[in-house]
DNA sequence: CTCCACCACTTATCCGGTTCAGTGAATTCT
DNA sequence: AGAATTCACTGAACCGGATAAGTGGTGGAG
């Protein structure tokens, strides 16, 4: 079955090739009943634009590209990066602009599909996701003048645009919380490290403990699995100083904490509090429900889909700064049981 | 920074367009010295061809659409999609084939936006995912003649290809070993009843009760989230005859059953055994650990992405089976206490 | 009544590849 | 040696839209 074009609309309708592409893009041009007619037609034969023709005269490709650079294994866990995918949806589908994906290993194979795609001008614009010190994508971006938008910041990223959430400000509220319930010594399981942002967590982590006297502060980098977490959470349990209450970068590992914890017989919050970064339906499924940092994910994705539209219309934009992530209480966070007193009463069997 | 063409490599090395084409494609009619010199000249200026204009002579888009259906907050948790797109990537960016993403609220609206694609020549194949009985997709799909492969059978789809993994099968294992345990009163808690999968679990699910003389067997139907999840279990254990096993139909209502059975008060899996369909890290990372129906999801992705690429590539691709679901026993599931008899230790706090 | 502006189109060109039908020169065959 | 074939390449058409330039007819202004 032969997919029909303007020139089947223009025989059929008694008109050139030209009239029906006006009439179609709503140009001056025709008359408004001939528009009319050939509209109805094209409605009729399900006639849709070749979008590689459209392309190819000038056209944008209407798509933008997005990479993932996590092994598959992070991905099916993390909440996060479909919450995304669902953010960026509701935006481009509105625009009818497509998300064309790819999963990658590295940073220097993501800049290599960045490459392809816009050689191939496969796509418009990219959103550049794990923004990383001195990272190399943001040079050949700007070398390819490819519109993008970075997120994962604050970070260095020249003219390119970037938004992000006040990370800094979240974990400081959170210390600050944990202290007011009677926390003195506060862990934290950190993502991986050599992102920006875990970057400016940690750092802001540590001078607010300092700040508040906390010596005893410590982040232990891990890589946002749950074997990884289980595992620091365990090293950080067989202590004699051990924390009191835990800070975790994500949601799995969070979870993976309290099922450490449980199993070493500690009971949560009683012996242990437990804080996740990024609330996800995972932070209310576990018992107890984990108090959590709560971002409307879907909301952060379409707001940089939002930028990078503006960014490819060619519309100056810059440094944006999202909601920032606020605190969630749940059941995971309580004054630490003093050591030597009574446990306080457990809804526990 | 204008992007290169053909016609630049041509200029540069003296030669045609048509020379530089059939020296890029591996065709003949080029000597190996000019191949050679035109190859290298492409590679210095970073020459990548435009795919508009490819797609435009005739040539495949190289790119596969997957359209998912289902509400944002259910994509973010279900680690299933996420897992089924790093196996579709493995296979397409073996061959450089881009995936294109759109997140739909209905499948009709799903069917227009193949239309979309096919009508755009934007895509060369679909993968469909949730299959349903006598599902528009597949009518839609046959008159466009839009390659296709559907995930989520065993059905009716024609001339179309699918892939299917043995779900009565492996349901009526897990309910045989529950039984050996020393169980015999078993619900289920399915995902959507009007999924064609769905109704494969059930029919199967109470074939081999029927069999097995377990005339208790209830299924409850629910959506895949843990909200409804934790409802439908906590409907099961209201009950004077309450199950003391549950299968469900994913992990992520699996953990919220076993949240809610412990803020009953009931023991996991002393008073309740839980067995999750899909494994996930999710399964491993809560306490106890679920036992769980293994599939290897991304396995289970690539092999769908091989059969459309084949059926792409026009070769005739029919009914194929996937690996089954596989038993992994985990802390879950015990034989059930004998009402009245002691609780048997247990290592929790 | 003429000239010009305007409308509603048509024609032609372009985008950047692919591909087919030549073309001249070198090589092979008889 | 002359004809036939092969080789290495060129030129042009083509894919399906967008769009600039051109065309004939109409209406109003001068």
């Amino acid at each position: 079955m032969k997919r029909p074009t303007i020139a089947d609309i223009a025989r059929r309708a008694g008109v050139s090739k030209g009239a029906v592409s006006y009439a179609l893009n709503g140009q001056p041009g025709v008359s408004e009943a001939t528009r009319q007619r050939i509209v109805a037609i094209a409605q009729e034969i399900g006639f849709n634009p070749n979008s590689a023709a459209r392309a190819l005269s000038g056209a944008s490709a209407r798509a933008v590209g997005l990479t993932l650079c996590r092994p598959a294994r992070m991905l099916s866990i993390e909440p996060f990066f479909m919450g995304l995918i669902s953010g960026f949806e509701s935006e481009l589908a509105a625009r009818s602009y497509a998300l064309t994906l790819q999963v990658v290993a590295t940073p220097e194979l993501e800049v290599e599909v960045y490459r392809r795609w816009w050689g191939e001008r496969r796509i418009d614009g990219v959103i550049v996701t794990d923004l990383r010190e001195n990272d190399v994508r943001i040079q050949v971006l700007q070398q390819l003048q490819l519109p993008a938008v970075v997120i994962g910041g604050p970070g260095d990223t020249g003219r390119i645009a970037q938004i992000w959430s006040d990370d800094a400000g979240a974990i400081t509220e959170t210390v600050r919380y944990l202290v007011a319930l009677g926390h003195r010594r506060i862990a934290r399981v950190s993502g991986l490290p050599d992102l920006l942002h875990t970057q400016t967590r940690t750092r802001a982590f540590h001078e607010v403990c300092a700040s508040l006297g906390l010596n005893e502060a410590v982040t232990v980098p891990s890589d946002y699995t749950g074997e990884e977490g289980g595992r620091a959470t365990r090293r950080l349990l067989i202590g004699n100083d051990r924390p009191t209450a835990i800070i975790y970068d994500n949601d799995v590992m969070a979870v993976a904490g309290l099922a450490v914890a449980q199993e070493m017989g500690l009971a949560v919050p009683g012996d242990l509090s437990i804080v996740a970064w990024d609330d996800s339906p995972l932070c209310s499924l576990v018992h107890p429900p984990l108090t959590a940092l709560t971002r409307d994910i879907a909301e952060y994705g379409a707001h940089a889909a939002r930028e990078l539209l503006a960014a490819i219309d060619g519309k100056q934009v810059g440094n944006v700064e999202a909601g920032a992530a606020h605190l969630t209480p749940r059941g995971s966070t309580a004054p630490p049981r003093q050591p030597g007193s009574a446990a306080p009463a457990q809804p526990e069997p």
